[in-house]
RNA sequence: GGGCGAAUAGCUCAGCCGGGAGAGCGCUUCCCUUACAAGGAAGAGGUCACAGGUUCGAGCCCUGUUUCGCCCA
């Protein structure tokens, strides 16, 4: 038997473990079409970063799910894989390159994918050492990366599929372009920001004179770009003047008036100026009314061209100087404040700009129906549930998806354009781009002019006109219309193959509520129709990490936790249990962890953003503390010495052949082993519907509370008699059968023990705790009646310890003590348990009673659920502080039965209330008056 | 403006079908009792945000209010 240090140390088993498993191939699945599967396929960090404790919860819950399965004899996949996250890694390679003062066009497309891949392999390999680190049993062999070449022939596949049934189309709208990342960005990669600005109220003189009109915006210096004024229809005030035109000051050029429901005559002055190229609502009026569309700010946020004298002005400088031009005009009639919520860039919060551009787009109002056909008929189930009604609301007004970006890094879109069809608006570069036949200047170049080829390859020649100069569309893939596919495309769709036909649909999606409609939804959509079935059965939404001051973890606010931070101080079993611990339904989790420094000591509660280090004075020797994970670092110190006791107790002759049966039992094996089958239970249970917490709670509980707080303390003196045996089989046993139950949350403590144990107290034979079978409930080990009775001998043991500390005496001494058993089943319970209750107590003697000892004798004394405990005191000082603490447990006692008795003299709550309710109102009721009966004959008692 | 979540011990959070509230940390007292001081024993601490209502009975159900957070427009 291995001698196990006093301590346990995470450091010198989880490298070990990790390898061994990962040799033995425990982490890879075998698409085994006759057995049963639970898959997995993780959501792929991107590649840009490393991971904070966010990913760490996220993770971490679904390897307990997956474990936990594997070992129920699920044929497991857990898939693991990176995202190759378009703008986020793209801005962050650029980022790296100003550093060296260069940007991606210094070195060209080519050369900059280049430095980007490079970039992948250094950060990919972070995130993949970290999740190692974390003990994920992730199927290695699978892994995969959103840009790999299987990966991408899927991607292409699904937008020359959706071209050709007509659900992508490409056209000219208002989209939301980010002038920071420089390129289009979706409705939903926006976010709202309230903010102070002010309203512009501009008045537009009536063309020939005879007044005026007046417009209000918060944008001024679009108006450059204005091609009408609209009001409403049904606006009495300008009924006569529609049809009319306004001139635009400054640009003076005249503006038709047209009616227009739009137009809201209670906002302003109910008319509303037009400018279709600078905002999505005025495209939409004219394109009712046919008017022209003027771009005045370029996709740089500079004025072009056709903002006239403006051309070539940031968009503010622009704004400013507009303004004081109209002033002076005469024209400004007021500027008032406004509270406005403006667009921003998640990513950048770059004001966005919205500008009128060819994108791609896919038409989703039809993909839409199968995806919500699922969740309203159960068949994906969300959890927590409320998150089915959120997807279900923005599906039903879902809006198209602009998916193309003007980007490098990304899936290149598959349409290309022939220079020979339609060539002749072609603008080419002036400098051609390397690796490319012919180069296009796409900043000056209508693409809708040009003949397009939608190919899975690209095409050698012109289906049209035969001509060879074909280039390809230089916009890539929004990152999200890959991920769509993420759970087929890993397994190798579009493809038949063994993998897709045993794990697809994956079991269980785990994720962030922040993209339920980013992600979530769009695999729904995917799924269903390429494949016409579910991504996943079950989207499980785990709470947002946030850290003391309620700020969610992120690398870019600097609260982001590096999870080895805290693995390095209290191992990654605490880590992962500290998580699951706290992983309930609510919204958000705190997760507090201070830094100290150890060089100026300060304690610092976030960090300077991207490296750790003291925001005092700047040193990176800070060494991570939680609370949370420190208890869960103790609990698994807790296990590890509980099994040290059994280990150096139990005998390599001891022959382990299941447990003994009831009959030979004592009322604690009886208990043990029924506490331990509603443990197994509990867990499965709570496993089962995503109560992660619950599940950690109940094997806490049961392991310290349970077995180690009373099984193994009434083990001791057993172990010295002819029971050695029994009990030697039910310590082993009990811990063997927990460690299975506990390993999924910390994996390397359970099999550091579990290895460590006999053979024979292995009953499965399994080569690791990893591939034993998980334990089932087994009905036949509850045993109500010994909970029962073991609850009596606890309650007895904790009232006599409570006395010993009444009485001030030091845990050592063993003290007399006597017991006047209520009834005579009560004195069995307490002469069969009388070793035990002695041992616990610290109890010297235990007289046991028929009746209240004999006058005279002054004791302290405790009520127990066998009858009243007697601790004797000869001393004067004991006896005041007995008679204090009988008048205070009478006041209470009285109150109590103040209101007990209140509730049985309520007719309406004997008439309504059920029988057993009133039953037990009546049994305290009774009690209670036993109790004072007693205390006061004990007060009587002790006075005389 | 609409929707969702939260408000329970000093802190972080549990609390099932409604039958007078629990854990961990922290705090107080005692103890290095040969598994564990990363531990053991005992204890203090709560008007369950507020106001109404339903009910024999409300932390839990209903209505409204306040504060905080998130999402959508």
């Amino acid at each position: 038997m291995p001698e196990l240090s006093k301590t346990y140390d995470p450091k010198s088993s989880e490298e070990r473990w990790y390898e061994a498993w990962d040799r033995e191939g425990y982490f890879h699945a075998a698409a085994d079409p006759k057995r049963e599967k639970f898959s997995i396929t993780i959501p792929p960090p991107n590649v840009t970063g490393s991971l904070h404790i966010g990913h760490a919860l996220c993770y971490t819950l679904q390897d307990v799910l997956a474990r936990w399965k594997r070992m129920h004899g699920y044929e497991t996949l857990c898939l693991p894989g990176m995202d190759h996250a378009g703008i986020a890694t793209q801005n962050a390679v650029e980022r790296d390159l100003a550093r060296e003062g260069l940007t991606r066009h210094d070195l060209g497309r080519e050369k900059f994918l280049e430095r980007v891949w490079q970039w992948k392999e250094q950060y990919g390999g972070t995130i993949f050492q970290q999740f190692r680190k974390m003990g994920y049993s992730f199927d290695w062999e699978r892994s995969r990366f959103t840009l790999d070449e299987g990966y991408h022939r899927a991607v292409t596949e699904h937008f020359v599929r959706l071209h050709e049934e007509g659900h992508i189309y490409r056209g000219e709208r208002v989209i939301n372009w980010c002038p920071r990342c420089s390129t289009a960005i979706s409705d939903i990669e926006i976010e709202y920001e309230d903010r102070d600005a002010q309203l512009y109220h501009i008045d537009y003189p009536l063309e020939g004179g005879g007044g005026h009109v007046t417009v209000a915006t918060t944008r001024p210096e679009t108006m450059l770009g204005d091609t009408a004024v609209a009001v409403n229809p049904k606006d009495a005030r300008y009924t006569d003047i529609v049809g009319k035109n306004v001139v635009l000051p400054v640009m003076n050029r005249p503006l038709p008036i047209v009616a227009d429901d739009y137009a809201d005559p209670e906002f302003g002055t109910g008319a509303v100026k037009v400018t279709p190229a600078h905002d999505p609502n005025d495209f939409e009026i004219g394109r009712r009314h046919n008017l022209p569309s003027v771009s005045v700010i370029g996709t740089d946020a500079v004025m072009t061209e056709d903002a006239g004298k403006y051309a070539g002005k940031e968009r503010y400088e622009a704004r400013d100087e507009l303004v004081r031009e109209l002033e002076a005009l005469g024209v400004l009639r007021k500027v008032e404040p406004y509270q406005l919520s403006v667009n921003t860039c998640a990513r950048c919060h770059t004001v966005i700009e919205p500008l009128l551009l060819e994108q791609w787009f896919v038409r989703m109002e039809e993909l839409a129906g199968p995806a919500m056909d699922v969740v309203k008929s159960g068949e994906v189930r969300f959890f927590p549930d409320r998150f089915s009604k959120l997807y279900l609301n923005w599906m039903e007004s879902i809006r198209d998806w602009c998916i193309s970006r003007q980007l490098w890094w990304g899936h290149r879109i598959p349409a290309y354009y022939c220079l020979d069809c339609n060539g002749k608006r072609i603008v080419e570069a002036e400098t051609p781009v390397p690796g490319e036949e012919f180069s296009v200047d796409w900043g000056k170049t209508r693409v809708s002019s040009l003949k397009v080829i939608v190919a899975r390859e690209k095409p050698e020649a012109c289906p049209d006109c035969g001509g060879t100069r074909i280039v390809q569309d230089p916009d890539v893939l929004d990152t999200w219309f890959s991920s769509a596919l993420w759970t087929f495309a890993t397994m190798g769709w579009p493809d038949e193959n063994p993998d897709l036909e045993c794990f697809h649909p994956t079991t269980v999606l785990t994720t962030a509520r922040d993209i339920i409609y980013l992600w979530v939804a769009r695999m729904i959509v995917a799924s269903m129709h390429f494949l016409n079935e579910i991504p996943f059965r079950d989207v499980y939404i785990y709470a947002t990490v946030m850290n003391q001051e309620g700020q969610r973890m992120s690398k870019s606010l600097g609260t982001g936790v590096d999870p080895l931070e805290l693995i390095d101080r209290y191992g990654t079993d605490a880590l992962r249990f500290a998580l699951v611990e706290q992983a309930g339904k609510s919204q958000d989790m705190r997760f507090s962890v201070a830094f100290e420094c150890r060089n100026c000591g300060k304690v610092n509660s976030t960090l300077t953003p991207y490296t750790a280090q003291c925001r005092e004075c700047g040193s990176t020797d800070v060494r991570a503390e939680s609370a949370r994970v420190e208890q869960a670092r103790n609990f698994a110190n807790k296990i590890w010495n509980a099994s040290r006791f059994v280990l150096m107790n139990i005998d390599p002759s001891d022959v382990f052949g299941g447990l003994p049966s009831h009959e030979h039992l004592r009322v604690e094996d009886r208990w043990i082993l029924s506490r331990l089958a509603k443990t197994i239970q509990t867990v499965n249970e709570a496993l089962g519907s995503y109560d992660m917490d619950v599940a950690a709670h109940a094997l806490y509980d049961f392991i310290w509370s349970e077995y180690c707080d009373w099984y193994v303390e009434m083990a001791k003196p057993r172990l010295k008699t002819d029971e050695a045996p029994a009990v030697r089989s039910i310590l082993a046993g009990v811990l063997e059968c927990t460690l299975r139950l506990l390993h999924p949350m910390m994996p390397f403590v359970t099999e550091e023990i579990w290895q460590a144990l006999p053979e024979a107290a292995r009953p499965s034979r399994a080569p690791s705790v990893m591939v034993a079978p998980y334990a089932v409930f087994d009905e036949t080990m509850v045993n109500d009646a010994a909970e029962a009775e073991m609850a009596v001998v606890q309650d007895v043991v904790t009232r006599a310890r409570n006395l010993r500390a009444d009485a001030g005496m030091p845990p050592s001494k063993r003290l007399p003590f006597m017991l006047a058993a209520e009834s005579a089943q009560m004195a069995d319970v307490v002469r069969r348990n009388e070793e035990a209750i002695k041992n616990l107590g610290r109890i010297e003697t235990l007289e046991i009673l028929s009746a209240a000892p004999e006058e005279g004798r002054r004791a302290l004394t405790a009520q127990t659920a066998a009858g009243t405990l007697y601790l004797e005191l000869g001393d004067a000082a004991g006896v005041t502080r007995e008679i204090e603490r009988l008048e205070s447990e009478k006041k209470a006692a009285g109150q109590e039965m103040a209101r007990a008795s209140a509730k049985l003299a309520n007719q309406g709550f004997l008439s309504k209330a059920p029988a057993d309710v009133v039953e037990k109102q009546r049994q305290v009721v009774a009690d209670l008056t036993a109790r004072i009966e007693e205390i006061d004959a004990r007060l009587a008692l002790l006075r005389g």
